[in-house]
DNA sequence: GCGACAG
DNA sequence: ATCTTGTCGC
């Protein structure tokens, strides 16, 4: 994968503004609707891929990535890619982080590492699962919505924490699992009020017991509904609070960190 | 001025 | 994100 909106390369020497007004650019370009080569429902991974993908002869591939940082200002990206929940390959790379992390500004600090890891993937995903958000973002311009745009290749942001937008009803302390609450724009976004730019989804729950695991953020990055962007992640995830192409994603740029040092 | 904010 | 052992609860 190669960029195909260059000018959208993130950028960390630009000001404050520069990089907000580029969001907005990004915003602009961005498809919030589907447009996706695959159907969601041959989405499968391992646990239940049995049925249904012996019947699919083209399961669709979908990578995963995810960051992990050096002591110094380096940040390593790795890339899985899956077809089927079956590991068909991987990539990591490593770049500056050349600004702190400012909430809002994700993209400029994590974008590149992102972008490198993508492209060093000798295969073509048709969708990529990013770690952060996607439309769930002050300007609609999230790290997955930034490097879907850039790209021009369907995206999907994947976030633990929610970083702006309200929940249409108050999230409850132990959401069941499967459930799903939309997060609404409010004054934060620049998105009409009350605009889905994303979902409250529970992943996985406890039956009982006293602690509870919190949902996951799903939204939109690029060419994806958020509907659609929560069936996917609903559909990669296996026993576990995250999708399985983020959790491998993470696992490999943790043991790449010690290799590049 | 105060609050709030992905990784 | 990262620094980190045990520990309480699935």
């Amino acid at each position: 994968m190669q960029p195909v909106r260059p000018e959208f390369v993130p950028d960390a020497s630009l000001t404050r503004e520069e990089m907000e007004s580029l969001q907005d650019e990004i915003a602009e370009a961005a498809v919030f609707e589907d447009d996706l080569g695959f159907d969601p429902e041959d989405v499968t991974v391992g646990r239940d891929s049995g049925q249904r993908s012996l019947v699919e002869a083209d399961p669709p591939v979908i990578a995963g990535v995810d960051q992990a940082f050096l002591e110094d200002d380096r940040a390593v990206s790795a890339a899985v890619a899956l077809r089927a929940g079956e590991v068909i390959d991987e990539a990591t790379a490593v770049a500056e982080t050349e600004i702190p992390y400012i909430p809002g500004l994700l993209s400029f600090r994590e974008g590149n590492a992102v972008l490198a890891a993508l492209e060093a993937l000798s295969v073509s995903p048709d969708l990529t699962v990013v770690d952060g958000s996607g439309r769930i973002h002050f300007r609609q311009a999230g790290l997955a919505t930034h490097v879907g745009v850039t790209l021009d290749h369907p995206t999907v942001g994947v976030a633990k924490n929610l970083l702006c937008g309200t929940p249409r009803e108050p999230i409850p302390d132990r959401l069941p699992e499967g459930a799903r609450i939309p997060i609404e724009a409010n004054g934060d976004v620049t998105a009409p009020d009350g605009t889905v730019i994303g979902y409250a989804y529970q992943s996985r729950q406890y039956e009982r017991g006293s602690t509870s695991i919190n949902p996951l953020y799903v939204s939109s990055g690029h060419r994806i509904s958020a509907e659609a962007a929560v069936a996917v992640v609903e559909r990669t995830c296996d026993g576990y609070k995250l999708p399985e192409p983020t959790r491998l994603a993470d696992a490999l740029a943790d043991e790449a960190k010690s290799e590049f040092r």
